[in-house]
RNA sequence: GGCGUCGUAGAUCAAUCGGAAGAUCGCCGGGCUUUGAAUCCGGAGGUUGCGGGUUCGAACCCCGUCGCCGUCACCA
């Protein structure tokens, strides 16, 4: 699966992993074989990626395997370009199925197979009703139902009616196959439920072999089956469907119809979903904001899509991690944002490569300093480990550095630049701040500044006569003027203001009013030289300000390389601010 | 409404057979610091939804009650 070791992923426990821990100790199987079963109509989101890690997970830390299958039983949602992205995001996520890639449609023969093998044991009947009369015939959550007049027509009428289906004899929606379990269940999925719909679609793998097509319920268990799976992992809303589940591979086992080598039945156990504070998770949502231009696309960065975390620069790693920290219960429930945004933070602190970009220049003039004179400072790529190194920045005589680093009447406790006051720059030197420039506007427009040749690369003077040493107590970072490199910087916020997407809702509002309208702020910057050769997807730290990554889109506009913001750096100077 | 889950700190999860209610994140305070980051130390925070019962002893077992969520498709 993966190389990279994580003493959190591997201290992993929860209720799923105890039972399969059991299954295993009790002999019950050897190994789990679990499964990954999306559905390919869309693109997987942060959801998504609990339910990959927990079974690829479970497989590798159990000895087992897990099967990526497709379930592919609706040719009218499902497309192949959403079977590519889904397996590029699970490969990113750092899981690998080996030769393990099954679609339900591998198996459209043998269920076929099945269903005519309960339709010849009275366990299955083709049903001429319209699907208004099935309905209404259904029965409430009071009631019970009312049995088809087809329910009991011989064996012989179904299953030449089941094969003039498959034959594409009748038009979609005119006939179903169901399943004869009990029309009066307080459960209504066992009122005899639809096995299989006709539908005359194109199939993105099977293409036009078939017009008619199992049920979600029919398919599944079925699948799990002839995989040979133990443990079929969903989520809580399909609780309901486990009687049906455990039905169908029942009655077919019953009836002599196991698959070649079995040795058990697959069982499938429910866990809670989660959704994030101020994210909405649904396919519908999610493609309204796409459709509807709220976002750039299935990738733009403020999605919780897979995708739109790669390309903002959540890294693998933090995502199994928030994975792991979450763990799995059997209740649904609403994670902080600021949870994710700290597993974020903990791995790109241990992983990024600092770098010095100023947003929002302004320039520093060192009056003191040598007018053409550039010397190479040496920066530690990354204070968490050593072996990265360090790297050559040039300092000159004009500097920028971040108009938010100086304050004109500053409170004695802003530890940065301000008239009289004295700031270390990072790897620099320490400087004094004599003099504001302002245009005409009364903006200003440059500080005239006198530095202290002691300090070279940022260290303190000796001490004077008496053994005093001068102190600063704050650091700002800089980028000399004429080395520094413009680029774009897009500052991502959440998309929504509200914790809850959907507030207000009931009176007359929905989630379009909550969208946060600073979720995206574009800047220019300035940035020090060695960032012309950073990668896309390449982990930076950029000092004092937050985690970016090389965007995409930087290769598309000559010289104009696009910096996506991942997440902020903690800032308690702004929190003790926002307080007051 | 029927059925089915689930209620433990602000959030997310633990708690062996019924035996002293804990962890992580967040929050508050402090130390250190060439990132107001990271890191280190400390602290606050709980009537285990509520009410009964069984028991020497209940988060756990029993009864009742309230609440949340899910579900009730020819989707998955």
């Amino acid at each position: 699966m993966t190389d990279e070791t994580n003493t959190s992923e591997s201290a992993e426990e929860n209720f799923l992993r105890k039972i399969v821990a059991e299954d295993q100790a009790s002999g019950k199987h050897d190994a789990p074989v679990t499964r990954f079963p999306p559905e390919p109509n869309g693109y997987l989101h942060i959801g998504h990626a609990t339910t990959v890690c927990l079974n690829f997970g479970i497989a590798r830390d159990f000895g087992g395997r897990c099967h990526l299958r497709f379930d592919d039983t609706n040719p009218v949602k499902e497309e192949q370009r959403y079977i590519d992205a889904i397996k590029q995001d699970i490969r990113w996520l750092g899981f690998d199925w080996g030769e393990h890639e099954y679609h339900a449609s591998d198996y459209f023969d043998q269920l076929y197979g099945w269903a005519r093998l309960l339709i010849e044991n009275g366990f299955a009947y083709v049903d001429d009703q319209s699907q208004e009369d099935m309905r209404a015939n259904r029965g409430t959550v009071t009631s019970p139902g009312t049995a088809s007049p087809y329910r009991d027509r011989p064996a012989e009428e179904s299953l030449d009616l089941f094969a003039r289906m498959k034959a594409g004899e009748f038009p979609d929606g005119s006939r179903v196959l169901r399943a004869k379990i009990d029309m009066a269940s307080p459960n209504m999925l066992l009122r005899d439920p639809v096995m299989y719909r006709i539908l005359h679609a194109e199939h993105p793998r099977t293409g036009s072999d078939w017009c008619i097509y199992p049920m979600y319920d029919f398919a599944h268990g079925e699948s799990d089956w002839i995989e040979g799976v133990t443990h079929s992992l969903c989520s809580l809303e399909f609780e309901a469907h486990r009687p049906l589940y455990e039905w169908f591979v029942q009655k077919i086992d019953e009836l002599g119809g196991a698959p070649e080598g079995s040795t058990h039945h697959p069982r499938q156990i429910e866990f809670g979903r989660f959704n994030l504070s101020g994210t909405m998770m649904s396919k519908r949502n999610l493609l309204a904001l796409v459709e509807e231009g709220k976002v750039a696309g299935w990738d733009d960065p403020r999605m919780p899509t897979l995708a739109a975390m790669r390309r903002r620069g959540v890294t693998p790693a933090s995502l199994r991690n928030f994975v792991n920290t979450v763990g799995m219960s059997r209740r649904h429930k609403t994670i902080e944002i600021a949870l994710f945004e700290n597993c974020v933070r903990e791995d790109l602190n241990k992983t990024a490569q600092r770098r010095s970009v100023v947003i929002d220049p302004i320039k520093v003039v060192i009056t003191n300093y040598p007018d053409d004179q550039v010397e190479m400072m040496t920066a530690t790529n990354n204070p968490e480990n050593e072996a990265d190194g360090t790297r050559e920045v040039p300092f000159s005589k004009e500097l920028y550095v971040q108009r938010e680093d100086f304050m004109e009447d500053a409170p004695r406790k802003f530890f940065r630049l301000s008239v009289g006051r004295e700031v270390r720059l990072r790897y620099g030197y320490w400087i004094k701040c004599e003099e504001v420039v302002k245009d005409d506007a009364g903006e200003i427009v440059e500080l005239r500044c006198t530095y202290d040749p002691q300090t070279r690369g940022g260290e303190s003077p000796p001490p004077d006569e008496e053994g005093k040493v001068r102190k600063v107590k704050g650091t700002i970072h800089w980028v000399s003027a004429a080395h520094a490199l413009p680029i774009e910087v897009r500052l991502y916020d959440r998309l929504f203001m509200t914790d809850d997407p959907n507030e207000g809702k009931g009176d007359g509002r929905d989630w379009r009013e909550n969208l946060n309208p600073d979720s995206l702020v574009t800047a220019a910057a300035m940035a020090e030289p060695a960032l012309a050769d950073a990668e896309v997807g390449e982990p930076l730290q950029f000092e004092r300000v937050g985690y970016f990554t090389l965007d995409p889109d930087s290769g598309k506009a000559a010289n104009k390389r696009v910096f996506n913001r991942t997440v902020t750096l903690k800032d308690s100077w702004a929190k003790q601010q926002k307080k007051k």
